[in-house]
DNA sequence: TCTCAAGTGAGAGTAACTCCTACATTCGAG
DNA sequence: CTCGAATGTAGGAGTTACTCTCACTTGAGA
């Protein structure tokens, strides 16, 4: 392996800071937390955490499944509907997870929920999974790459899971039944929605 | 009327500390305005700044017409489908704003795009929209508030119309053509999208 | 082992807030 | 009209996230 001591020094620290950090959020809440003490309990100076970390809030936002998710979208074959393909990446990212991983992952999503500041910045990471999707489905739809409908069904499809989730956080169940629902051309007992 | 002096001075007050934050913001830029030149240019104190909108933030994001686009969203009638009361309450809403109103409103967006920290503060609202969405939904549909697939749909619509705006802003013909394709259940020229 | 690049610590500085206190202004009651 | 109570404002001190700079150390490669 072409890791130096350096490099791996460099992992450690970061590995460090993040879990100490986090754990300090759990103990005394985030607001509650200074850049100072999450430094001082990962055995550091103030200004080497923004060496790592461009700000506290990244620190929590970082999110190291997302681009696992991107690429298993983009791995899923042409000729898979678009919605299955979203499905089964989810799927096979989740089901990858062990059990501690996906507890610190809820963790987080929870912290992310209950401190203003960082749920806010998550709408920048919304657009981008639009931008994303539009691109797979104009590809599998034959559309030109920036296509109106294409990114209107995108947007449709991320706007759909985030009303469905509500309050709770990553039921794969409730995912699932917005997107049956969305494929189905929203069947609402017959009554117009136009 | 009933306003007294104190409050029609109040008044006064906040509307000069946000015409000349937008004038300062414009000329500027909105980093490079602190909020000891914005409360020297509306002639208060620092502090008081402060006891009039709870952040610099806030100071942009703060939307006069949103709560009127609520008010004109519940006041259609009930017989009227969802979209097509989404639809009129925006054309009216945005029919009786005047030019000035509507160039503020589309340099305060612009503002907001081009600032990530503001940019990012919209989630908070965009969730706001679709819950109020929801509930008109399933008003309509007879389902019970809360219920899943009206939240879903709901989502969708604003989703929908977030991914067809993209970057240019505020365009009805836009969003127009993606609550279109919508209401058909995207009709991708028969290919599947399950 | 020597040298250079990369990483770190420490300090000073800025700006957005928060909190507190003393002073000014408006309001309502008599 | 006047006085006391409520309400608002200015000013200052303090906290914290973040930035920049500079001197020092440590790992990488010849």
């Amino acid at each position: 392996m072409g890791l130096g001591l350096r490099e791996r020094k460099k992992l450690r620290t970061r590995a460090t800071i993040r879990a100490q950090a986090l754990r300090l959020f759990a103990e005394k809440g985030y607001g509650e937390t200074t850049v100072e003490q999450i430094a001082e309990a990962a055995d550091i100076s103030p200004s080497t955490f923004f060496r790592y970390f461009p700000s506290k809030e990244q620190l929590v936002l970082v999110d190291d499944y997302d681009p696992i998710m991107i690429r298993a979208f983009q791995e899923q074959p042409a000729d898979v509907p678009v919605l299955t393909a979203l499905r089964r990446s989810m799927e096979r990212v989740f089901g990858e997870m062990s059990p501690e991983q996906l507890d610190r992952e809820m963790a987080r999503q929870k912290l992310i929920r209950s401190v203003p500041e960082l749920r806010a910045a998550q709408l920048d990471e919304l657009q981008r999974t639009i931008e994303l999707l539009a691109e797979g489905v104009a590809a599998r739809m034959g559309r030109p790459p920036g296509d109106l409908e294409s990114r209107a069904f995108a947007g449709a499809v991320v706007g759909s899971i985030m009303g469905a989730l509500g309050d709770d956080l990553l039921s794969l169940d409730r995912i699932g039944l917005a997107l049956d629902f969305l494929a189905a051309g929203f069947p609402f007992d017959d009554r117009e929605v136009g």
